[in-house]
DNA sequence: GACTTAAGTATCCCAATGCTACTAATTGAG
DNA sequence: CTCAATTAGTAGCATTGGGATACTTAAGTC
């Protein structure tokens, strides 16, 4: 009788690197092909706790955002975790940052795990502060912008972006200015929600496909 | 050593009885406790092939929309999948539909299943046509309200409803029209999803916690 | 100083949406 | 038969939201 594999958990840990979505992964050997950090899930483990542990395991810090993101069976299960760090993050050796698009060719199961991963970002920035926590703690709103915009892979209005962030008072302005050599300096904000009424708006029809 | 048990796939299934959101659940019996529909996956298996299989093999028949939901570790792996079957669709001998609110009560795993699916069917609700798969093939727009109200639980604006579902052109009048005893009788729509350009709308900060 | 670049603001205008109030068509009570 | 009750569906107004353009500000570069 066949023996079943161990249930693994396997991480996709995402940040921004020259302006592109890239993903944690191992550097490719002459033995082994790069791949997603993965370890395999102890008996009586917490999922979300090992995706965690792997983080840190991988990385050296906890990732600023995690969230379960798909199961796939392929032969044994395989349990996919999105997560975040902040976007000035070296990768330590053995590991490296690839473009999300490159990453998705590496495997099919990597494919896979990349494109949910991707997937529960996107559908998570409007509810959950995805976006900040892969900024460092004070950021610009040119950053912030830039990052929703890799994310949703289109470009912003910068005047309604702002508009819209203000009046949601997500941020609130720090003494710092930021001189990134051409330009006006741009004033550092951080994240800091206020508790503000649910305004509950309208079904959106208009993204059902 | 001790083994580890084989994977579960458990199917939570929403219909809406009475106007409440209900899921399907086995029957008690004397030996055991009312449960979600729960089966073992096969070595090499497919995940969602198993869970709408598991759908068949209670309701007799296949859902009309589903999709992976979660998967917790309790002891063994569970992965959940959140799925639908229209309105009139009555639980066969040994299944029950339970309010999902009472659902939620039967044990710590149940909850966390029930809970997580419909978070998935909120998530999915203005992208995916969920609320049509709760309904049979034509309905009233009162009808669909009322779907969108039991799974937002919130109540909306009828001529604003209105407005917007047939600007999305998701909707086709049919010829037939439903009388419910009192009042007006409704005009009955079929779903009928027009191309539509796909105007991207701005970033919504107004619900981030 | 003139030009370039990027941050940040002001204003306009149209589209989207909430609201109130209306009309329409049916049942049932008297 | 008439009228109240009930549910479906529509019209119009008022306010808000958000896209666009164009502007001002503050830095670097030449």
């Amino acid at each position: 009788m066949p023996s079943r594999p161990a249930p693994t958990v396997a991480l996709v840990c995402c940040t921004v690197v020259d302006g592109v979505l890239a993903v944690l992964m191992t550097e490719a050997s002459a033995q082994r092909p790069a791949s997603l950090p993965t370890a395999e899930l102890p008996l009586s483990g917490d999922l979300e706790a090992t995706a965690r542990a792997l983080a840190t395991a991988s990385l050296g810090r906890a990732p600023s955002w995690i969230s379960q993101s798909g199961t796939v069976a392929t032969g044994g299960l395989v349990v996919g975790y999105a997560s975040v760090v902040p976007t000035p993050t070296v990768a330590p050796a053995g590991f490296q940052w690839v473009p999300a698009t490159k990453a998705a060719t590496i495997s099919p199961l990597a494919s896979t795990l990349v494109a949910s991963a991707l997937a529960v970002l996107r559908d998570r920035l409007d509810r959950e502060p995805v976006a900040f926590r892969l900024l460092p703690a004070t950021f610009t709103l040119s950053d912030l912008q830039r990052v929703y915009e890799v994310l949703l892979e289109r470009r912003l209005h910068k005047a309604s972006f702002r508009r819209t962030l203000l009046a949601a008072h997500l941020v609130e302005p720090t003494e710092a200015w930021r001189s990134e050599g051409r330009g006006r300096p741009a004033q550092l904000f951080r994240f800091s929600p206020r508790r503000r009424r649910g305004v509950q708006r309208s079904v959106r029809f208009e993204l059902l496909s």
